[in-house]
DNA sequence: CTAATGATGAACT
DNA sequence: GTTCATCATTAGG
């Protein structure tokens, strides 16, 4: 990761927003797939929703590792889900990427993702790792290296709004939930 | 050791 | 709107 892009890691919440119309690239044997961030969440250490809550685990050493880190793990037994580890070093705070806008390689997602339409291939955060051919084993990788890449440079400026996150039981009402208005690309659109 | 649960998605009604 | 596939982690005995 550039310097550059380490400032822009320093802590959950700013990445959060940062990554917002960045693109997310993966390079795999069967071809390029990539899109633009349009939904993400920010976790941290002292937030009872995160993996890193209860301190370092088998599964969620990677959120402790460095800024760039990914962070995948498994999903209600059968999807994976990909965070980017944020800083400081040993912090265990990472941000979900819940959804993307297909921008490269829209047969390949197709492909991976049962032939599902346009709408369907990166609406979710294990929709999106199916589609860009992410699992187990990038869990501990770092971005920027090999197959998971993310061009920092906006296409253009998001207008970013902020809500309460999906799917957890814990610390409901913390607004650490971000999306870019008016994507229709997002996972769920409702919601404060 | 056992049992409950979950940062989800697909297929239903 | 509801159900369920499916398993690592976690809490508890």
């Amino acid at each position: 990761m550039t310097v550059d892009m380490e400032k822009l890691f320093r802590n959950s919440v700013d990445a959060a927003k940062h990554l917002l119309g960045m693109e997310l690239i993966t390079i795999t044997p069967q071809g390029v797939t990539a899109g633009i961030i349009v939904e993400t969440e920010a976790y941290h250490q002292h937030d009872s929703a995160s993996h890193s809550f209860r301190g370092k685990t088998k599964r969620s050493s990677a959120m402790f590792e460095r800024p760039g880190t990914v962070y995948v793990y498994l999903s209600y037994g059968l999807h994976y889900c990909l965070n980017i580890v944020t800083g400081p070093k040993g912090q265990g705070e990472a941000v979900l990427i819940r959804a993307l806008q297909p921008t490269q390689g829209v047969d390949l997602m197709k492909s991976r993702r049962n032939h599902l339409g346009l709408m369907h291939l990166c609406s979710g955060p294990a929709k999106l790792t199916q589609a860009l051919g992410i699992d187990i084993t990038d869990n501990n990788t770092q971005i920027n290296n090999a197959k998971i890449h993310i061009n920092s440079e906006k296409t253009f400026k998001p207008k970013i709004i902020t809500s309460t996150r999906i799917g957890i039981s814990n610390n409901k009402d913390a607004k650490l939930r971000f999306y870019i208005e008016n994507s229709p690309f997002v996972s769920v659109k409702h919601k404060l």
